[in-house]
RNA sequence: GGUUCCAUCGCCAAGCGGUAAGGCCGCAGCCUGCAAAGCUGCUAUCCCCGGUUCAAAUCCGGGUGGGACCUCCA
């Protein structure tokens, strides 16, 4: 397995920290609104991350956090009267149904932050007691960035420059010093007890004490993989490290990996910009395995531009796949091709090379119809492709579902009824070789969205586009 | 301003020093009543200029043109 290291900006082979076993850690969404492309991108790429290094045999564990308690969530309380609880709780929910939508694998441990503030509190009180974290008059703890020599190392991106850039408050040491713990004001709703004051934790310091809580550290690093979206890598992925580094001894991560942003036309996608797509408007119009594979079809590094267009001609490709999967509906599963799955999995283990192995795919569907074309009937082909199908679902997360309800997505039984009725009587017109009125039921269904394809064993439709 | 990524066929997109994958679109053929689907074949020398090398889309330098991060963000 090689992966694109962000840190080290190469790509290198990757070595688990224990053998066959993977500890994989990624930044998750804050709970205050529903998920937008940008968190369904950063979910695939680890998704699939996650699915090949089970297929190279690896025990995975793989943690994702939900960040439940934070300022815009407070500020949405402030708005709607809700409770936190009430709010996030129905954003999780919502996130584990737009990701269960795009067929994403639930990770092995989710925790959240509020559940986890006793770890906090342990690092902060860790870090305090080293005088590597001070607290100001207004009752805030800062983490000292000066004390950690190493500071910087991550990202490589602390200039003055930047520094001049980050938020200015008087008594901070050094500018770079980022919050551990917000104290509690007069007005402030949420508030969490702790040894060092009333407050509530900063938003590095979750994943810190998170992956210190849950994961046991073994050769100098507290897990083989953190992940998160390119925009984390400073100052958030900087700081963790940091805070990290200070209050355990040893480093965070051995490897980081960070997925590229998604633009939308174009344009960057954010929330200032108000063009941010939630998955859920997409998912009304689109079956999700169909934005699952628009989503994962360009290396997860590179930035995605997200437009319509695009989504439907790479709908096009899958479509071929479901085309071979009716063709061999009826056969059981048997072993994959050894070579095929050998390749398919030798292009992933290449820092997912989802081209590559998309291309496999295609090259996959185009022999197997030409097998299926000379020996339609041959049991022993129809098992081996339906078992290639099958591991795709299994490596990539696509594929399994039923190929002849995939033609039909979007329909309902009284057009499904009206499309057979139409069928029947272009099949009687042919019959009477009246092919001006089988032509023009051919067309008008056309006008429907359906394709009609005449086949040996009879006529057979499809919902395109 | 600082840091950083990218530029490959009409469109999407691999390539990581050894002589340009794949998909969409298009054209031709087989198949078909005609189609559709499927199969087969055809379609690029890689933004520009230098350099290194036996060999460069791939490495180095310089341009030009985009993007991202540096503020909450996946």
């Amino acid at each position: 397995m090689y992966i694109f290291d962000s840190v080290k900006k190469e790509k290198v082979e990757f070595v688990s920290l224990v053998p066959n076993a993977v500890t994989m850690y990624v930044c998750g969404p804050t709970v205050y609104d529903d998920a937008h492309l940008g968190h369904a991108r950063s979910a695939l790429s680890f998704d699939m991350l996650f699915r090949t290094l089970k297929s190279l045999g690896y025990s995975v564990n793989f943690i994702r956090n939900f960040t439940d308690v934070d300022d815009k969530i407070i500020k949405k309380m402030q708005k709607s009267g809700k409770s936190l609880k009430d709010i996030t709780e129905y954003y999780i929910q919502r996130y584990n149904e737009d990701m269960d939508a795009l067929n994403i694998t639930r990770p092995t441990l989710t925790p959240k932050a509020t559940e986890n503030l006793e770890a906090m509190q342990d690092m902060i009180k860790n870090l305090l007691s080293k005088n590597i974290a001070y607290k100001i008059s207004n009752g805030d703890i800062y983490f000292d960035t000066a004390k950690d020599k190493l500071y910087g190392k991550l990202s490589n991106k602390v200039s003055d420059e930047t520094l001049s850039r980050i938020e200015r408050v008087s008594e901070k040491r050094s500018d770079k010093d980022f919050a551990l713990w917000k104290a509690c004001h007069e007005n402030d709703t949420v508030c969490f007890d702790a040894s060092f004051g009333k407050g509530r934790p900063g938003w590095h310091i979750e994943c810190s004490a998170m992956i210190e809580k849950h994961t046991k550290p073994i050769g100098g690093y507290s897990i083989d993989i953190h992940g998160g979206g390119a925009d984390l890598l400073f100052p958030h992925h900087e700081n963790e490290a940091s805070q990290s580094r200070c209050a355990t001894g040893h480093e965070l991560a051995k490897y980081w990996m960070h997925n590229g942003f998604v633009q939308i036309d174009g344009e960057k996608m954010s929330k200032s910009l108000g063009n941010s797509f939630f998955l859920k408007d997409i998912l009304k119009v689109y079956n999700g395995e169909i934005v699952r594979f628009y989503l994962s079809s360009i290396h997860y590094r590179n930035d995605f531009n997200f437009n319509e267009e695009d989504l439907l001609n790479s709908k096009k490709r899958l479509d071929k796949l479901y085309r071979l999967k009716k063709r061999v509906f009826d056969a059981s599963v048997s072993k994959p091709n050894v070579e095929f799955k050998k390749s398919l999995l030798e292009a992933m283990s290449d820092d997912l090379n989802i081209s590559v192995a998309l291309s496999l795919i295609d090259e996959m569907i185009a022999k197997s119809n030409e097998l299926l074309d000379t020996n339609a009937n041959d049991k022993n082909v129809k098992k081996e492709i339906m078992a290639n199908i099958e591991f795709i679902n299994e490596l990539l997360g696509f594929g399994y579902q039923d190929p002849f309800s995939y033609f039909q997505l979007g329909l309902n039984d009284e057009l499904v009824a009206k499309i057979n009725s139409l069928i029947k009587q272009r099949t009687d017109a042919k019959s009477q070789k009246n092919f001006a009125l089988a032509d023009k039921i051919r067309e008008e269904l056309k006008g429907m969205d359906i394709n009609i394809m005449d086949t040996p064993n009879g006529t057979v439709w499809e919902k395109i586009s």
